[in-house]
DNA sequence: ACGATTTATGCAAGCGTTCACAAAATTGCT
DNA sequence: AGCAATTTTGTGAACGCTTGCATAAATCGT
């Protein structure tokens, strides 16, 4: 009577005929309780509309059911794809997701992982993390559970998922190759991150691989935002020897690079072949479509989503790294070069 | 002894030979505590390296200091901006963000809405609901602190904040007129909501005040999606009369129309000019850089999400409703038209 | 049918706080 | 100095739940 709209517990056994004790028992699924009892407990709940207390629960020993996220920006289509991964994953395990933007102040990051530590959330998902190793240090003394999201630290133990940047770099230029291309452009991404090293070398690999000397004059230093896309391309196409595709470490920076490619008169993909890496959503709707190497980001959320829970359930289970597949997704806006302007070793 | 790592209030308490209440008192600034008092408490605390339990403080009666997000997706750029604002807001405040996705699950949202109430947050943000309806009705009975943004249903008397579209896009229409442009294709939003019909309405208002006949064959329905976009301007360029001039319900779909006025071999903004509505950041990027209406994304979360914590400190606030001014900005996707073929008055 | 198991239920304590109230210390005033 | 008013500190009871232990009921073997 005291508490006019918040039903409890004990409302929801005085309306059963229960104890309290039961009620949390057919709450939690532990323990036995009388299938008959448990209906009986079951039905008050849906009459008196009880919802659990998280807070309580938590406090009482229980977990929180509450998961920590954090991004250094939300609103780009490659976070956004990764998140969608998450919390998938998360809704069907019936956990919540906390929102922690990393965007402007770096040095709170601490502060955040700490609070979140101390009974707010049960795990931690940091997704391309800039410099985890403050944190992580803490992550892992205090036990708490956490997992990376494309970032491959290199003796770092915690677990992790990322992409094979560098066999996809390698297979698309590979591909590229095949097309007759034997001047191949490349756009770098930002290059303080690992994701952007791989991709730079697996592109490097490929060429020398095909009997391709590398030119360093052929790569441009991106920060995988379109500008950059744009500049480098430009860049590129005003070469004395301009070449005849151009691969560009991301989605975005090659959207860039095809808005350059017709600022210069020319034809995506018949004079200029364009190659991305992500396939986020709008590269299949950009025209031509754009062929891209495509990362699987919303599968890359849910699996290191997967592996935090099974590591909160099981914390003595031992951290794994993952790496997923890449897929070259053939789409429209490469074509075998002209034969006519092929190599730099033909007679100019 | 017992408790290794988790220090509480108690812990601070003995070291500092003070009472719980008197660390709760230095920790919340209530009551009054003697400065010395207070300074031995705070030093305890940083020497323990305490950090206060959400979860216990909000059961106690305190705030969740917890905010809650209801979006139906993320990874958009328009999205992502309002969620910068909101973010910022929130972080100075000093609360945590929940963020649910309501993307593929409609009907869990009312499930969603109701477990937060149940003290896992002060408040909830709104963003750009589907059909909030539902869940408004017991926002309200519950009396929880709730605010909406870019949503103005009619009657609906819930605090929210949304973009001034009907005088944005009057606006903008009327600028295109002022550049003789007397056919002005119009590619809507996605009609179901109510600023998709805003815009669409100041189009028109600004095309009859002008004295120019609404032509409705120069309207194409889409749905604030690029590939809609670039459907709706191909079709507007093969009509017998094509308009010179394309006004987008938002950026994205003008990046569509964009590509579809290359792909017919016309010139930007030379042979056909292009406007948007939203100013994300790719707007100024694209080229040529997109004329468009801003409205102010960052700014809409910081104002609802100011709104709703003076709510959630002031109960008994009334709520307001705003609305933020949009701006025009210039840019180099528009031009005069061609004085030839102007007017479906003039001669064919 | 009767003690020994097993299963079902209840009680009390505690999770880390806040808060109303009471007690103690300090101050002011005559 | 002595009492009231005021400031400072402490006590006890919540908040809504989980959980270990005790107790009551049902099941089993012989």
């Amino acid at each position: 009577m005291k508490n006019s709209d918040h039903v409890t517990i004990v409302d929801v056994a005085r309306e059963a005929g229960v104890s309290y004790t039961t009620v949390s028992r057919v709450l939690n699924d532990k323990g036995n309780v009388k299938p008959e009892t448990r209906e009986r407990v079951l039905t008050a709940m849906t009459r008196l509309g009880y919802v659990v207390d998280q807070r309580a629960r938590s406090l009482a020993g229980g977990r929180s059911q509450v998961i920590g996220l954090l991004v250094h920006d939300v609103g780009t289509s490659y976070i956004g794809e990764i998140i969608r991964g998450i919390d998938a994953e998360l809704a069907s395990a019936q956990y919540d997701l906390l929102l922690y933007t990393t965007h402007r102040r770096k040095t709170k990051e601490s502060a955040h992982v700490i609070t979140l530590t101390r009974g707010m959330a049960d795990g931690l998902l940091l997704v391309l993390p800039r410099d985890p190793g403050a944190y992580l240090e803490i992550l892992r003394q205090l036990r708490f559970p956490h997992a990376l999201v494309d970032h491959r630290g290199g003796d770092e133990k915690a677990p992790a998922v990322a992409a094979a940047n560098w066999r996809g770099a390698y297979k698309a230029t590979e591909y590229l190759i095949g097309l007759k291309h034997r001047r191949i452009g490349f756009i770098t991404g930002a290059m303080d991150q690992i994701c952007a090293q791989d991709r730079l070398a697996g592109y490097k690999t490929a060429l020398t691989d095909h009997g391709i000397t590398f030119d360093p004059e052929l790569v441009y230093e991106g920060d995988f935002f379109q500008p950059q896309g744009y500049a480098g391309a430009s860049a590129l196409l005003e070469l004395p020897h301009p070449p005849t595709a151009i691969f560009a470490s991301n989605d975005v920076s090659a959207f860039g690079v095809m808005e350059a490619v017709r600022e210069h008169g020319l034809r995506i993909p018949d004079d200029v072949s364009v190659l991305g890496f992500d396939d986020i959503p709008q590269a299949a709707h950009v025209h031509p479509p754009l062929t891209t190497v495509r990362q699987p980001l919303e599968e890359m959320g849910r699996t290191a989503t997967r592996m935090l829970l099974e590591h909160i359930k099981d914390p003595l289970r031992l951290p794994e790294r993952v790496e997923l597949p890449t897929k070259l997704v053939l789409r429209q806006s490469c074509c075998p070069a002209k034969s006519t302007t092929d190599d730099t070793l033909s007679p100019g």
